[in-house]
DNA sequence: ATAAACAGGTTCCATTTTGGAACTTTACCA
DNA sequence: TGGTAAAGTTCCAAAATGGAACCTGTTTAT
């Protein structure tokens, strides 16, 4: 099955899958509540490619996630800011934030770490 | 980045997402919580190929989500549990699906979508 | 006894999607 | 005149995916 079949699905889920089920995603909304707009913040804050981060912003403005605007006119730049829709996306983040907080705690530094397991 | 360079990362959505951050594994946790426990049912109800299914599996019980556990011996065959790891993670799954329900809601069967906007 | 059926996978290959780096455009700065 | 910056786009090789076929061990139907 196409990934993009799924948008129509009875499930909920799988249908918020076929906006931000992906790795960048998630990341880049994440930045957005941390407070970057700017596609080099992206770029720089999750270590997608520039490519994956267009696309990416693409398919959430698209979406109506998040909204392009311009902050500057004569050299043309525009940001990234979350819509009241993506607003709502928050608490998706907060329980993934808990869980890794939770479950995956970070192992300390790699020169520390002697026996890795 | 290489995606697998994100699980030290100092995010815990990022790291949350090294494990549950793609299209299928979502899914499949999904289909847990609904009871699905079989190979085959999580082919049929996400869709995805028995390739995917594979190999997220394997993933999902590798980082202690599921369990994979022998249900019977004649013929060997095994199903997987949502440990309590795995089913900590159910919140993230209803937040999920609540934004999905609230903000993407299935429009009516194609046929009687006349005007597509 | 033979054949088909079933669960749970694995293998193969063509198509897509990525990662990574370079290049473009428009404008400001020295 | 040259350099920097933001926001993308383009290109290509490498990796992931979709789809279908195949494999293995066991049971059931003929």
């Amino acid at each position: 099955m196409k990934w993009s079949e799924l948008d129509e699905n009875w499930c909920p889920v799988a249908r918020t899958l076929t906006l931000v089920g992906d790795r960048w995603t998630l990341l880049i909304l994440r930045d957005c509540f941390l407070g970057c707009s700017k596609f080099e913040e992206f770029a720089a804050n999750t270590g997608a490619t520039r490519h994956i981060i267009s696309s990416r912003l693409k398919r959430l403005v698209d979406a109506g996630i998040l909204e392009r605007k311009a902050y500057s006119q004569r050299p043309k730049r525009h940001e990234y800011l979350l819509t009241e829709k993506g607003k709502e996306f928050a608490p998706a983040l907060i329980t993934l934030r808990d869980w890794g907080k939770k479950h995956l705690p970070v192992r300390r530094s790699a020169t520390a770490s002697a026996a890795k397991e």
